[in-house]
DNA sequence: AACACAGTCAACCGCAAACGC
DNA sequence: TGCGTTTGCGGTTGACTGTGT
């Protein structure tokens, strides 16, 4: 196969961090910058994999980290998000400062399915329930996608700048429950919003390249049909959501303070996963 | 007190995209 | 442009902790 294994394996300790390795690690990296973990264990004195120092860091070292309980506010911002962009975990995790992917997806599955099996949700389709559905009753089944095509093993994921928005989830009042409450749309069809009772309104947001929380507030703030109509061809993601330096979106001269770079966004068309 | 079970979360693994030569 | 390397993501695992019996 020739893929060489990230790590000399023999050579590299495994499970949890000790006091003295996350000392190193944050030393090194106070000390030189975030950036080339292939190599930064050696130079930092630390018998660890670069993947699991870069982990290390972004899950657990961050200064910026915020830890502790999500508050109820926290809960439906994640759940929305959760209904735009699937288990997108970095994405939704940009939207939340402080917060990691992992640590928001450990919380989405050990808190959030719960609560929305709870309400009678189905935590993949964001749909009511139905009969039907003994799988997403389930709901514990960490694997099951259903309704994100992406996530299929057999589909491959298409270039991380296609991150747009679904048309299905362009609803501004409440739709209508789907008649049979759980349509075929593993596939990701676009015949029904995927989440009705949450009456999500995503095709609201402010102009691109807001400051953080861009699409927090797109998943809450109502505003006139014709900003809707226009945010609903350029919702712009840049902030937070991954960006590697040098690329930039089209309202990068709006100069976020925040904004280390920008990615431009644009709807799907038909048949555009995320 | 001892055990079993459930819940939580840090860490690992494999894959694919992005990068750079 | 092709290919090897690096980085980042999402799914999964397993150790640890809390709770019930």
């Amino acid at each position: 196969m020739g893929r060489s294994p990230c790590c000399e394996k023999a050579h590299t300790n495994k499970g949890a961090w000790t006091k003295e390795e996350d000392q190193r690690l944050i030393a090194y990296i106070k000390a030189h910058g975030e950036g080339c973990w292939r190599s930064l264990p050696k130079a930092a004195g630390l018998l660890r994999c670069g993947k699991s120092c870069r982990l290390r860091w972004m899950n657990y070292l961050r200064p910026d980290l915020k830890r502790g309980n999500f508050t109820d506010d926290d809960d439906e911002l994640i759940i929305k998000l959760h209904a735009l962009l699937g288990n997108k975990w970095s994405l939704i995790a940009g939207q939340l400062p402080g917060r990691t992917d992992n640590e928001i997806k450990n919380y989405w599955n050990t808190h959030i399915k719960r609560k929305l099996l709870s309400r009678g949700i189905d935590p993949q389709t964001h749909r009511p329930l139905s009969g039907g559905s003994a799988a997403a009753a389930s709901g514990l089944t960490s694997s099951s996608t259903a309704g994100f095509p992406s996530q299929s093993p057999a589909a491959p994921r298409p270039a991380r700048p296609a991150i747009v928005i679904p048309p299905n989830v362009m609803f501004a009042s409440a739709p209508a429950p789907a008649e049979d409450g759980h349509s075929s749309n593993s596939g990701g069809s676009t015949d029904a919003p995927r989440c009705p009772d949450l009456n999500l309104d995503l095709s609201v947001g402010p102009p691109p390249c807001s400051p953080p929380n861009t699409l927090a507030a797109a998943a809450s703030t109502p505003t006139s049909q014709q900003q809707q109509q226009q945010w609903a061809t350029t919702i712009c993601l840049c902030y937070h959501l991954g960006v590697r330096s040098g690329e930039a979106c089209s309202c990068k001269q709006t100069a976020s303070p925040a904004a280390a770079g920008f990615r431009f966004l644009r709807p799907l068309e038909e048949g555009q996963y995320i």
